[in-house]
DNA sequence: CGAATCTTTGAACTGAGTCAATTAAAGTGG
DNA sequence: CCACTTTAATTGACTCAGTTCAAAGATTCG
């Protein structure tokens, strides 16, 4: 059915000694030395890592991890999978304030008020580890390590919700999709992954609500993007062939302050568009 | 350099007297239970929070608090005054990422990778408290108060962030206008200010960029707004006269202003089992 | 296999961007 | 203090990109 767990590109040697091929989530616990490779923190992990353990917690494809309004229990950093961040307003409408992949941390907006003010729903079957609020500050005085990764993570989300402004100040569609392409290529380099091949996880319509425009404009805009060469499409993987071009497009923005549009038809409309 | 001579010489804390709002006096630095107050947090104000002190810091109106890429060496707390927070990309576009108000801590973002992804502008003479990052951490451990601060400031800024998604969310410019609207008076409240008069301290330009319109709409929906007699503009003077009629307003979102599927589509199913 | 969801494509309508011109305010300097 | 220069704000006209409505493929799932 469902495939479990997704091979590993980067070998990185599992974590702690690999008990079983394949099997490291199966492990009920796992240490901060965990959470920080799985941040790309390596670097940072002492001997004073080890000296904590956090439960692991599977969770189904389409389940809701934590719901909106409820207490801060818990945050969690994402073992596997990947989750949408959501708010819905009474109208009903959903609106996806981001996605989490492996290795981020989920929760971090309920530190304000003490209850999570968004939801966090699983794209996928996944797995988190699960950090205790009242915990974590304690052992933060004690393992160093790990209250660098909070800050860290901290900071990151914040940089994620910038990158997403920036996302959505685009006035044109089709620079939202080629940043947001080039956005989620970035954070998947930084987990050791292709630059090139991107899988979705996500419908179209979560990353319409993501770039705040209409799922059909999402897929107008994909395809247009393949059809100037830029990507090449295949339901939800994504291939980038010109990254160049993809950039180049992503840079356009909103009437520059002053000059012109030195730019020009570079594929300016594959649109057939009223042609009559 | 340093401000030859101090025209109100409130030695070091005065808090016990001041309200810190009033007058625009300056001490030389301000302890913890300046800033808790400044957050709306009194009640967290514990025999603790005068044991460390930060210095204060003028800034003069349009100047920059924090540069762009400039590498972390404190975080801001907002004394006086008001701040923007933006980042401007290669083609000069600026990108209003958020506001800062009496209280509020700036620099936030700068945790994840040491250095300012954004530029921090006095939007008028100004004045922050100081927060040296490596004393920070120190100090919290020993001052349960200031951490809980800087764990609430975090917080409240991931809050602000997901708000200003949703206000970038709406497809039209005038939800997006009377959300800001709403949004900052919700601010001010909380800042014990009026909730009817609002004084802009930035620019349409700057509200343009960060609602992600054009100037000339934020002009324009302005002034409709005025003409459906939901608020009244002159210049940068705000008063909402019908805060029931704009919180209405508010709330229309994409896809449903009209007639017909309002209900049977969103089959919400909030909350599935998510543990095994 | 069929039901439901996701995705793509089409066509028409409209709201917001761009360009442009005018007025208002604020800062500059003699 | 008052010309002069700059920047901010408002308003209008025109055009187009994106939403909306609609419907047909594709895919997943029970």
């Amino acid at each position: 059915m469902n495939s479990p767990v997704l091979p590993q590109p980067t070998p990185t040697a599992a974590t702690g000694a690999g008990r079983g091929a394949g099997s490291r989530l199966l492990a009920a616990r796992c240490t901060a030395s965990d959470l920080l490779r799985w941040a790309g923190l390596a670097s940072w992990i002492g001997p004073d890592s080890d000296a904590v353990t956090f439960a692991l917690r599977r969770v189904a494809a389409h389940s809701t991890l934590v719901a909106e309004g409820q207490p801060l229990h818990s945050l969690f950093a994402v073992a596997s999978g990947s989750f949408k961040c959501v708010q819905v307003d009474r109208e009903g409408y959903e609106q996806v304030l981001g996605f989490g992949l492996h290795g981020d941390m989920l929760g971090l907006d309920a530190l304000g008020e003490q209850r999570h003010p968004s939801s966090l729903v699983a794209l996928e079957d996944s797995a988190v580890a699960v950090l205790p609020a009242s915990q974590l500050l304690e052992a933060g005085h004690h393992v160093e390590s790990l209250e660098r990764l909070l800050l860290h993570a901290i900071g990151v989300e914040l940089l994620h919700r910038g990158d997403t402004q920036y996302l959505m100040s685009a006035p044109g569609s089709e620079v939202r999709v080629a940043r947001f392409l080039l956005h989620l290529a970035q954070r998947q380099q930084a987990l050791g992954q292709s630059t090139r091949r991107l899988r979705l996880r996500m419908t179209r319509r979560d990353i319409a609500s993501h770039l705040g425009v209409a799922h059909e404009t999402v897929s107008r805009a994909l395809t247009a993007l393949a059809h100037a060469g830029c990507i090449a499409v295949s339901q939800r993987d994504i291939e980038i062939v010109d990254a160049a071009a993809l950039t180049a497009m992503q840079r356009v923005t909103r009437g520059l302050p002053r000059g012109r549009h030195v730019d020009d038809e570079r594929m300016r409309r594959p649109v057939q568009r009223a042609a009559a």
